[in-house]
DNA sequence: ATAAGTACGTA
DNA sequence: CGTACGTACTTATT
């Protein structure tokens, strides 16, 4: 313990020895770039060098472990100095997973280990009140008390503080995965809970990577999109205040003058159209769109509030806040929302108008190349449910064909079916078809509505890949039958969508591995979509990559259920340029 | 200051 | 009586 090591050569061999080969659990922890603590179950040792983010490079590059990361906190720390990072096994990411929760920091993730509360975890400078001899009577040097919890000093960044401590608490890492993956080992069911493990974990470096790689932006069409749709970038303060005058003024100029109408206050507006005579249940765009006869005030009024959101929310200030110098747009990416598990991303990426897209443009001698998984949800349903009638349709490139077919529909009316039954919707159009399904797709339509029985009830869900879908309890003040309906719908759509999101990212960090030998950088995930940026004479290589890696992903994602997966794939200058 | 409600963009 | 997310605004509450 608490070896220091100055060499790429040293390091390596202290790993070999230690048996460390591909896909062997190695303990990280880096401070600060300079420093590395390793740890393996056997050893553990601190890399002491300016250079210590390069031996680390080095280090994957030779033995390819799989790095244990607290968070992909490391990877950001690791990506500044240069180094990327093939694998790794991220205890947030896994905590995530296994506890259906978004927070996954030290504390909670320990906590889970030792089966404590983290709520009674000690907190940072909290007085000792026993005062028993002015410590715990542990060894400070530990990351552990004698109660168990992790130190609140190591927690706020102690860990930082000398090689051993780093070394230490690399050590920990490996403890909680070992653990962690016993934990997986033991969950019942049919997906590969460590695989999925594995890619939310490298998911994380991805994460990290977008974040700091950016999504190229053309400044230029940018400004000028801005300019058609809300004009001139106004440099002056009152400038941008006579232009919001100028908008408003669109709509106001159908009102009597002085009418204090605030266009942006949803009840100034529902009260002026109660003053035209329009009762509306609210002001949304798709409610005044359905109305007859609508005064000109309307097409104005939506105008306006399409204009107003680009103004606010994605406009010059945008571009100013979340476009760097090097005309990249970045933003806060997490590889699994709360929920379900899908990734989300700040900054507007994962809802930038579509009008906005023609701005994304590939850099000087790249194109991207943009791939959509097809019909994902339905071709999940059939893997998670086993249904071997909807496994069979999925064969058809487009699979609501062979749906109709079978339920004597239109095509229209089965997509709405298929839908509808994954979703929960019981209105309209949807109710007629739903009842063909039930005996078309009996085991498919069985496993959406035991989820859903199952929300109804309460009880907790764990996806294919493993992950928690945690249900909550109904408030006191709240309707029991509205809110264990919710639940339901939660549930249903929670299997589906959870389950789509783990192939997602599995395919998503196989591209990743793949794709770094030509250079093809992911720039964008949109829970059905990659965005690879790709040199130009590397276009037909990553095209192939990408059917490839999918062809990869759903075979080891299913686990020989059968089921087809199609991916839509096109070449394109910018963003805006793709969809078939 | 912070939370809830409304609205709207993406999948 | 389809789900999820992020962002920005207004209104109500502390």
């Amino acid at each position: 313990m608490g070896v220091e090591i100055r060499s790429f050569k040293q390091a390596i061999d202290e790993l070999r020895v230690a048996e460390v080969t591909t896909g062997s659990f190695v303990g990280l922890a880096v401070g600060g770039g300079r420093t590395a603590g390793l740890a393996t179950p056997s050893t553990t040792f601190t890399i002491d060098d300016a250079e210590a983010a390069h031996v680390i490079a080095q280090i994957d590059l030779e033995l390819r472990p799989r790095w244990v990361l607290w968070s992909n906190a490391t990877a950001s720390t690791l990506l500044a100095a240069g180094t990327r990072l093939a694998t790794c096994w991220d205890l947030a990411a896994v905590h995530r997973l296994l506890a259906g929760v978004w927070r996954a920091d030290a504390v909670r993730v320990w906590c889970a280990m030792r089966g404590l509360d983290h709520e009674d975890a000690p907190a940072l400078g909290q007085l000792n009140l026993l005062g028993v001899g002015g410590g715990d009577g542990g060894d400070p040097e530990n990351p552990e008390q004698p109660d168990g919890h992790l130190r609140p000093e190591w927690v706020a960044g102690g860990w930082a503080q000398s090689p051993t401590r780093l070394a230490a608490w690399a050590a920990a890492t490996v403890q909680v995965a070992t653990w962690q993956r016993q934990q997986l080992a033991a969950l019942p069911g049919d997906g590969d809970r460590e695989a999925i493990a594995r890619s939310e974990s490298t998911a994380e470096l991805l994460c990290a990577e977008l974040m700091a790689d950016g999504l190229p932006i053309d400044r230029a069409v940018a400004e000028s999109l801005l300019r058609s749709l809300i004009g001139e970038r106004p440099t002056i303060e009152a400038a941008a205040q006579s232009q919001r005058a100028t908008r408003d003024q669109v709509v106001l100029r159908h009102l009597p003058p002085g009418s204090g109408i605030d266009l942006r206050s949803p009840a100034d507006v529902k009260s002026m159209l109660r003053r035209l005579g329009l009762d509306v249940p609210d002001t949304r765009a798709h409610t005044l769109e359905a109305l007859k006869d609508p005064p000109p005030i309307i097409p104005d009024l939506l105008q306006w509030r399409k204009a107003e959101r680009i103004a606010t929310t994605f406009g010059y200030g945008w571009i100013d806040a979340n476009v760097g110098d090097d005309d990249r747009l970045r933003g806060e990416w997490s590889g699994s929302d709360g929920a379900a598990g899908r990734m989300t991303a700040g900054a507007g990426l994962h809802n930038l108008p579509a009008e906005l897209r023609p701005m994304v443009v590939a850099e000087q001698g790249h194109v991207f190349v943009r791939a959509d998984l097809g019909q994902i949800e339905p071709r999940v349903l059939a893997v998670v449910s086993g249904d071997e009638a909807l496994r069979a349709a999925a064969l058809d490139d487009d699979l609501y064909a062979p749906v109709a077919k079978r339920l004597g529909v239109e095509r229209a009316i089965a997509k709405v079916a298929v839908l509808a039954a994954m979703y929960g919707q019981t209105s309209g159009t949807a109710g007629q078809a739903l009842r063909g399904m039930e005996s078309a797709f009996p085991v498919a339509i069985k496993y959406l509505a035991d989820a859903a029985q199952a929300g109804v009830e309460n009880r907790d869900l764990r996806t294919f890949g493993g992950r928690l879908i945690r249900m909550w309890q109904i408030a006191d003040d709240a309707d029991y039958l509205t809110v264990a309906a919710a639940r339901g719908r939660y549930a249903r759509n929670a299997m589906v969508q959870g389950a789509a999101a783990e192939l997602f990212k599995v395919w998503a960090v196989t591209v990743r591995a793949r794709g770094a030998s030509i250079d093809a950088r992911i720039v964008l995930c949109l829970h059905d979509e990659l965005l690879l940026h790709v040199p130009e004479g590397n276009a037909d290589a990553a095209v192939t990559l990408l059917h490839d890696c999918l062809a990869e992903a759903a075979h080891r994602w299913q686990r020989g259920a059968g089921v087809r997966f199609i991916a839509d794939v096109s070449v394109v200058r910018s963003w805006a340029d793709a969809k078939g």
